[in-house]
DNA sequence: TTACTATATCGTTGTATAGCGATATATGCA
DNA sequence: TGCATATATCGCTATACAACGATATAGTAA
């Protein structure tokens, strides 16, 4: 990333605002293996339809997520498997700041105990 | 990023949503280059004093960037450059889908203009 | 047609927070 | 001391939006 003009930023800002959401992550993570509909999600999830329909809206306005449907059922998938790098990199900076503020406070890592 | 538990996923979320303002971004562009006290922040993004000191407390309780004092003079820099590999992969993310866009209304994509 | 299911959207409420001005705190200098 | 500078924090207002219940829309079958 060069220096980013200020409209480039606030669009970057906005898709990591759309990330910033448990429940959207949520979703993602129900994405990763398979499509699933609305129905699926908001079983899966435990949050109301209403919910999962206005988040998956949001999740698409983004371009993360693709629709199809099916009569009156919609099908979401992953539109960008990238998305999960962004999670990963973010997993491995948050394990690493705990190392090392475990070893601040003088405990060892746990062996092998790294979250991912 | 296996699928992570729900507290995890908080934690994932609350960082994303550290980087989903564009005034924070701006920050952290700002230091790219090298580390800056608040003052000359307050300066180079035209924003009040107050509102620097509050971004750049939350840009520290996540980790993103460090503090040290010289006298009165605090001065930021970068914590873990890794976080403009976030960065990268949004622009990235963002940059294919104009183009798809682009070719979806018929319009060539400009020759080398990607941003990034 | 009516009834049923699946999804999207509307209206409201509560919560979080960006930005602002004012103030508090800390350091250094006369 | 008193004063100036640098930063952090407080109180406030306005805005954004998540969650909810209710309703609207679309397909499907009787």
């Amino acid at each position: 990333m060069k220096a980013l003009d200020d409209r480039a930023l606030g669009q970057v800002a906005e898709y990591f605002r759309a990330l910033s959401e448990p429940m959207r992550l949520r979703i993602l993570n129900s994405l990763r293996e398979k499509a699933r509909n609305v129905g699926a999600l908001t079983r899966l999830l435990d949050c109301s339809q209403a919910n999962v329909s206005k988040h998956l809206a949001t999740l698409m306005r983004h371009g993360l997520v693709e629709r199809s449907t099916q009569g009156t059922t919609a099908f979401y998938r992953i539109a960008d498997p990238r998305v999960y790098q962004l999670c990963d990199l973010v997993c491995g900076h948050m394990a690493q700041r705990f190392v090392s503020q475990a070893q601040l406070w003088g405990a060892r890592a746990p062996a092998s105990r790294a979250k991912r």
